[in-house]
DNA sequence: TCTATATATGAATAGGTGTTCATATATATA
DNA sequence: TATATATATGAACACCTATTCATATATAGA
């Protein structure tokens, strides 16, 4: 990365502050939960066996960063990856965990 | 991001705990610093205005990820970036949290 | 060897955070 | 209205972690 594209203070902070988000292993879980598709809070929480409160308090700090948007259809609120941004992460990530040490 | 490509539990697992590393505000900063050109410890340290010994603490989190790399000349040792996965990563985080609110 | 410099490491601690539980809110149906 | 279901929220707590400080190790030069 060149140092024209680095981010300044505040967007370091920013950036830190999401990759804390994906951090935790229930959040990403809910996060990589509703990447293909909208899915209900009760339906990840079945899922991943998790209770809706918490999964409800982890959808709000994730929609609070932009990772998830909410639709709300009936009692039932679908969540589902905010941009593909998110999912280049989570991939690139992904790539870097699966390449074997060729140092 | 297909079913298919979606992480086992272990790989879940490893993958939020890369992701926490960079979720440290200083931890970022490091890796940022390093990800054009090797840079010594005590160099990082003065740049970012740590201790070197938080630098060196978090420099070893950092390494048993393969986030940097470290090599010695003398008494110095200088640490890079591991790979360009994690170039991706921080610029994709980068580009999300620089997208404004298009909902 | 002794000294100086660069980096690494272990212990201790203050502050942060994921989770649970109880409760509240929102929507639908009767 | 009253009841049931789906989410959301606030408080409390146990656990974790970033940082500091003291100390150790490694390399270079005298």
């Amino acid at each position: 990365m060149k140092k024209r594209d680095q981010p300044d203070e505040e967007e370091t902070v920013l950036v830190a502050e999401t990759f804390k988000l994906l951090g935790d292993p229930s959040r990403l879980r809910i996060a990589l939960a509703v990447m293909d598709v909208p899915v209900a809070v009760g339906v990840i929480a079945e899922q991943l066996d998790l209770s809706p409160s918490l999964v409800s308090h982890h959808l709000r700090l994730l929609r609070a960063a932009r990772l998830v948007r909410p639709e709300r259809e009936g009692r039932t609120v679908r969540y589902f990856i905010h941009d593909h941004h998110i999912e280049h992460v989570v991939k690139d990530m992904l790539d870097h965990i699966r390449e074997a040490d060729r140092s």
